[in-house]
DNA sequence: TTCAATTAGTTACCTAGGTAACTATATTCC
DNA sequence: GGAATATAGTTACCTAGGTAACTAATTGAA
């Protein structure tokens, strides 16, 4: 098995598909990891930071930085919780208003970049993936 | 189809794989971007810069940082080519001396992230990820 | 109950990789 | 041949995400 040929690739798609998304959102003034959150919050409703952290796997300083920004543009608040070391997360009114938009702009771009894989090999290597990064944790 | 999900692992799988990979360089004193330039370098011989960012599909200011540290370390060597404004790139005996140490790392770390996955789907990965990345270019 | 250990979040700083603007050399076209 | 254009590489600066060291609040144990 070619081994340096599967991370190479992998590697590869994920850069390409980043910059796909992040040139397709700079319009609306919004980053990818700025929409990874928000679509998280969207469908969890409210989560601390920790719990965002957690959800998206990402070390807590890259997420205040991208929830700062996010507080700065008017899109989440910032709760202090029972806990008074926590900060509780959620969406602005501004934000839920806005969301339409962005879901369609990244379902857009995500249908472009798939529009020549058929559904049989997305399906397929979702699988895998999934089946991959269980056995990683 | 899910298309969020496939995206989201994707990611994850790409930022697991290098944060892996940067690990068990760590203790070699070299970085993930620096490998990949050296295993390139290694298999085609000598490049120029422009060669070496089309090969890896990265912008060329990464790619001369990467390269700035490897001649700092002593493990490349710049050549001026016949057109004055390329710059040759090849590996020094030095790092030819440390490369089997090297390699030896990156795949025990790379069969090491895959010892679970079975070399079918490895096999399947590896044939949609290059499929899907070929459409995209 | 008070003092040590743990936890949530922030700050500072690192690598990876992107764009824009620049320099210097090559190429093209009149 | 000389001016305009294209190309290789660098520099400056941006986001994404990582670790280390820190603060403040909470939990646990003597």
């Amino acid at each position: 098995m070619n081994t340096h040929e599967l991370f190479h690739t992998l590697h590869q798609l994920s850069r390409h598909l980043t910059n796909t998304l992040n040139e397709a959102l700079k319009p609306l003034g919004l980053y990818g990891s700025q929409w990874s959150a928000i679509f998280v919050l969207k469908t969890k409703g409210f989560l601390t930071q920790k719990e965002l952290c957690d959800y998206l796997f990402v070390e807590a300083p890259p997420m205040t930085r991208t929830i700062q920004r996010l507080v700065k543009q008017g899109y989440v608040r910032q709760v202090p919780g029972k806990d008074k070391r926590e900060k509780i997360i959620q969406l602005t009114d501004k934000a839920l208003l806005e969301y339409p938009k962005w879901e369609k702009t990244v379902f857009e771009t995500n249908e472009s970049v798939l529009k020549n894989l058929p559904e049989t090999s997305q399906e397929e290597l979702l699988r895998l993936q999934k089946s991959w990064l269980q056995q990683l944790k």
